[in-house]
DNA sequence: GCGGATCAC
DNA sequence: TATGGTGATCCGC
């Protein structure tokens, strides 16, 4: 709640960054209960310490030493830049509001929203003109949009649907990785070059026939990787699909533009962390402030940001892991119910818990 | 190893 | 009137 924006005025000029970040430090990180996500506390503090003591041209060094170590990051990063394979990110529109439709045609055409005056899960996009949208309170969608209809979900219905739609998933990609009950990926790098067909037509067919199948219509991005693909989704939703050109100056101009919220993994707080500390909106922003990103945050997230800069994202497939963790949770209940809870879906896995929180 | 914070859906 | 539940990750301690 107190970011300070000194870090960010201190425009490009590095031999002003020492001072900023001191008072900064002493301001945001040190103090700020809300944590800042991946920020290094200790590293700040060493950085911090490099810079503000010695001469000018001390401080200029140190700061062209992390300049030099971002950079190197950054050519690893782009070393390792792997075109190759062609993505797919296939998203169902308003999935348990459509499927409600299919199966009570009465709703078509209306604004509906499933979940109930808690918390919406889905809302159809008649319901979207009026503002309503999915984690919102049923209470305020009803005050948005005074006809709105509710339907309690009802996941049963949900994942037969998914059921239908992942077996044309397979079809493309046997190995597809199911996000959810309404979002997958494929890669559909094998199936382009047996059918000597290009993505954008291998996709269009994959969506016609998950309407074939379903009665229900989707959305698809399709990108060098599974970042991409996920971002390109959104373009051209509902009922539509976008192509990102698996080159590195197509790639490159995207993702410049692309502001840093539509990035998955950066959400509220972070981006108004880097609007607010650093003034970074768009994904060249990232690049471009690279050097204050790395002296400022972990490691880990450093390469995060880096590597979205770059528009780098994962391309293999990852084998299917094993649960960590299994839970329940009630906004009020007893303890002792949500323990019965978890112990009955233990044994529902045979599995025997290590830790109880 | 634990709790807090953040994120996605 | 009224703001969810599941699972994961990262970080500081």
């Amino acid at each position: 709640s107190k970011l300070s924006k000194e870090v960010g005025q201190g425009s490009g000029d590095p031999s002003t960054l020492s001072q900023s970040m001191e008072k900064t430090y002493d301001t945001v990180f040190l103090n700020a209960k809300a944590g800042m996500d991946g920020v290094d506390k200790k590293k700040v503090q060493k950085v911090v310490y490099e810079m503000s003591k010695g001469s000018p041209s001390t401080k200029r060094l140190s700061c062209i030493c992390i300049h030099m170590a971002v950079d190197s990051k950054l050519v690893k990063l782009e070393a390792a830049r792997d075109l190759s394979r062609t993505w797919v990110h296939v998203d169902m529109d308003a999935f348990y509001a459509a499927v409600e439709t299919l199966v009570d045609p009465s709703l078509a055409g209306k604004p509906i929203a499933v979940g109930g005056t808690s918390m919406i899960c889905t809302a159809s996009y008649e319901a979207r003109k009026y503002g309503v949208r999915s984690a919102m309170p049923g209470f305020i969608a009803r005050r948005l949009c005074p006809d709105l209809i509710f339907v309690k979900p009802d996941f049963k219905k949900y994942t037969h649907f998914c059921g239908l739609s992942r077996e044309v998933f397979r079809e493309y990609d046997p190995k597809f990785i199911g996000v959810s009950l309404d979002e997958a990926y494929l890669d559909i790098t094998e199936m382009c070059r047996l059918r000597i067909m290009s993505a954008a037509e291998v996709v269009e067919e994959l969506r016609s026939k998950v309407f074939a199948a379903t009665g229900l219509s989707c959305s698809a991005g399709v990108g060098p990787n599974r970042l991409l693909a996920k971002v390109c989704t959104d373009i051209n939703k509902p009922d539509g699909q976008y192509v990102l050109e698996s080159k590195r100056s197509a790639v490159v101009d995207f993702i410049s533009s692309l502001p840093i919220r539509k990035v998955p993994g950066i959400g509220k707080v972070t981006e108004r962390i880097l609007r607010e500390v650093l003034d970074i909106n768009v994904c060249s922003d990232l690049l471009t402030k690279r050097a204050y990103i790395s002296a400022l945050f972990s490691q880990i997230s450093t390469e995060f940001f880096l590597s979205v800069a770059l528009g780098i994202g994962a391309t293999e497939t990852l084998q299917h892991e094993q649960r960590k963790s299994l839970g329940h949770e009630r906004t009020f209940s007893a303890l002792e119910e949500l323990a019965e809870l978890v112990v009955g879906d233990l044994a529902k896995e045979s599995l025997q818990a290590r830790t109880v929180t």
